[in-house]
DNA sequence: TTTTACATTTTTGAATGCAAAATTTGCGAT
DNA sequence: ATCGCAAATTTTGCATTCAAAAATGTAAAA
């Protein structure tokens, strides 16, 4: 299936900032270089702006979705919610593998945070919110899910970390395995909460929204 | 813009039954009735895709999405975790114009649940939740939960209804305006998740997923 | 020199055309 | 009469083409 394919690639660069957000996306480019008729390519970017991640100007083309200081807020906000309510489902419903499972994403990931590997840290950091909304067990919240963590996805990356937050943020992670591997649903939810308000001051902070993705490679590098 | 407007028509389309869950969706058909060409078409079926109305299959065309009891479910409890977070940021945030907005909504609605006029209750009960979730103030949640109602909305229109749960949630529906007046958070969410839990209940003993929209136009009438 | 009007080019949006896949239809064998 | 298989038709997916709108460049006038 071309269209799917397509969809993914174009996310995939979007995501990866080579196309910076407030960038027009140039069609004729990106059709010779995924080797694609604009047919397919114009339905992939239709797609992807009914997701938020581009903008769609009629008769001026698309662009890559700038976010704003309040988009960046209220996606936060939004994704705290799906968070809360995936620890509370989760804690009715996963199982003892799953904790598992999460545990050894939380060790390896604390054992990047040692190594001061930011970048290893963030991916593990990832994969933990993700293996908690998928033991939800709940398809429709982990589609929603995904679709707001795309969107913030470049900024949660490149926020620069002090090494106060960052020590926060792992004894954070640890209360919410500790909840999770008690099956307290109340507790997590709450833990959460915490856990993303601070992620946000962070992104607010460092004020992602004036900046653009060419400057974050270079911040990331 | 033809696009935009085509995906409105057949999201109407979709929401109405008219083309009822699980049947095949004609592109023929809709191009002539619609005055457009293929394209144009096509490129809305794949954004109503991405919003959840719609299922592509490879190279067997498209259906209207057909959602099982499981998918009901979690798109419940989606719209729950939704319905708390707004009202715990509308609390936040409200002003006391919107919360007089919302009061009038609620003595309308009661007046329907008094008359016992079904449908113009649910009317008026979804735009009291639309307007808790619009104070939120949160664009993205409104787009979010937009998304996510959308594809409840056929099940929740059509659940038949006890007078003993109609009673229970004109109740419930008195304890969030009350909740939202004294700007109480915590307790506004409280009420909400219980809310969204009866309701559930209902839709899920009503056996929506079941039946298709063509029963259910007649157990409205 | 600057500005404005106009022509040219580029790009977008939609229609049409074409090849591949799937469904339907018809025919023959059991 | 029914089942199986193959040809025909329909439908899908993508490429190409065409028309309209916007961007660009140029030249003339102030």
């Amino acid at each position: 299936m071309l269209h799917e394919e397509v969809v993914g690639r174009i996310r995939a660069i979007l995501l990866d900032g080579e196309i910076p957000p407030g960038a027009r996306i140039p069609e004729r480019e990106l059709c010779e270089r995924l080797q694609i008729s604009r047919t397919p390519l114009r339905e992939a970017l239709k797609v992807l702006a009914a997701e938020g991640l581009v903008q769609l100007l009629p008769h001026r083309g698309s662009r890559a979705a700038k976010l704003t200081d309040k988009d960046m807020r209220d996606l936060f906000e939004v994704c705290q919610g799906l968070e809360a309510l995936a620890g509370e489902l989760a804690c009715e419903r996963i199982s003892d593998a799953e904790i598992g499972a999460i545990a050894t994403a939380h060790d390896e990931m604390v054992r990047h945070y040692r190594d001061g590997d930011l970048i290893q840290y963030y991916r593990g950091n990832r994969a933990i919110h993700e293996a908690i909304v998928s033991a939800a067990g709940n398809p429709a919240l982990t589609g929603v899910y995904a679709s707001v963590t795309a969107r913030i996805r470049r900024a949660r990356y490149v926020t620069p970390m002090t090494p106060q937050r960052w020590a926060l943020a792992v004894k954070e992670h640890e209360a919410i395995l500790n909840a999770l591997q008690r099956r307290d649903g109340a507790g997590l939810s709450h833990i959460l909460r915490a856990h993303l308000r601070h992620k946000r001051e962070e992104v607010l902070q460092a004020g992602f929204a004036e900046t653009d993705a060419s400057d974050l490679t270079l911040r990331i590098a």
